[in-house]
DNA sequence: CGCTTCGTTCAGAAATTTGTGAAGTTAAGG
DNA sequence: CCTTAACTTCACAAATTTCTGAACGAAGCG
């Protein structure tokens, strides 16, 4: 078995291992299954191409998770110059990037939580109940916000350049 | 269109809505009607029958939507004490409680992610993005902690007492 | 103790989701 | 321009999920 043939199999155990976490958190397989490659790759980008082959799926499958991931802003496409090929990328900062797009999630939520409040009623206890998740979903926000401001210096101090 | 008839409308409205967000944000569709249901209700608690009436479905599946929701803790069970009929309840603070139990998907994500470092190697490009995922997480989860706690006090002062 | 009322579980029908193959679109390269 | 490579889109088949109806089980009440 040479090198390779061994890193290939490393790398496809910890790919189908991860992404069956990330499937128990929510997450459909295949755009779990092409996150978790990406993420592996000593690059950090692959081809549709190559993610087929690792993955074993068709070019179409692979194409519609990479659709799902890049709308959720976990990955970025880019284009090759002067080539047919595209490349999908995971920048090492996509988590942050993913999370803070959660926020517009919360922001929904929070509105729709509002409306709950004037149409059941504020002074009733449901409407009193649904005021508190309103402003347990600000409070949240808000945090977001802060707690990833320091992520980015944490991560600068420890990882070097951002 | 008596009082009661107008505020189940209203109600039924919100939950509707409410819940149809939850399942654009991954839920599935059924916990997420029973948990809307619940935190619109004045009392905080209905029973199995009053969940399947107010939602339209059969015992069977108000059952199973509760056994999901209190394994992800985000409903408790109470017995009335001398009758058969339980109740199921949504706490003012079950986003907390619900929040709080995802540190253990994230503990398992840390987890899996290490062992990509190992076996991918350490030193390789792939495991230095996979390590700074680890470092990422493990940030996330102790300044979600002590969110969780400034949230506590936020309460406190603002809504009065625990 | 049996009756009755709730709730749960289980097998199966129905609906939704997921991935494939094939046709279509765009753009590079001769 | 015409060819070819790469990705996308679409219709459909397969697999999975979701909810129901029916049988079962437990627990109060007479």
């Amino acid at each position: 078995m040479t090198d390779k043939a061994r890193d290939a199999e490393a790398v496809s155990r910890f790919v189908e291992r991860f992404a069956a976490q990330l499937v128990e958190a929510g997450m459909t397989r295949m755009p779990a299954r092409v996150f978790a490659a990406l993420l592996s790759s000593d690059s950090g980008a692959m081809t549709s191409a190559e993610l087929g082959e690792q993955l074993q799926v068709s070019p179409a499958a692979v194409s519609g998770a990479v659709r799902y991931l890049s709308q959720q802003h976990m990955v970025s496409r880019e284009r090759e110059p002067g080539s047919r090929r595209e490349r999908y990328r995971v920048h090492s900062d996509q988590w942050y990037e993913a999370l803070t797009n959660r926020d517009a999630i919360l922001k929904r939520w929070s509105d729709s939580l509002r409306e709950g409040v004037t149409s059941l009623g504020a002074e009733t206890p449901a409407g009193r109940r649904l005021a508190e998740t309103v402003a347990f979903f600000d409070f949240i926000q808000d945090e977001l916000t802060a707690m990833m401001e320091r992520w980015r210096e944490h991560r600068e101090r420890t990882f070097g350049q951002p």
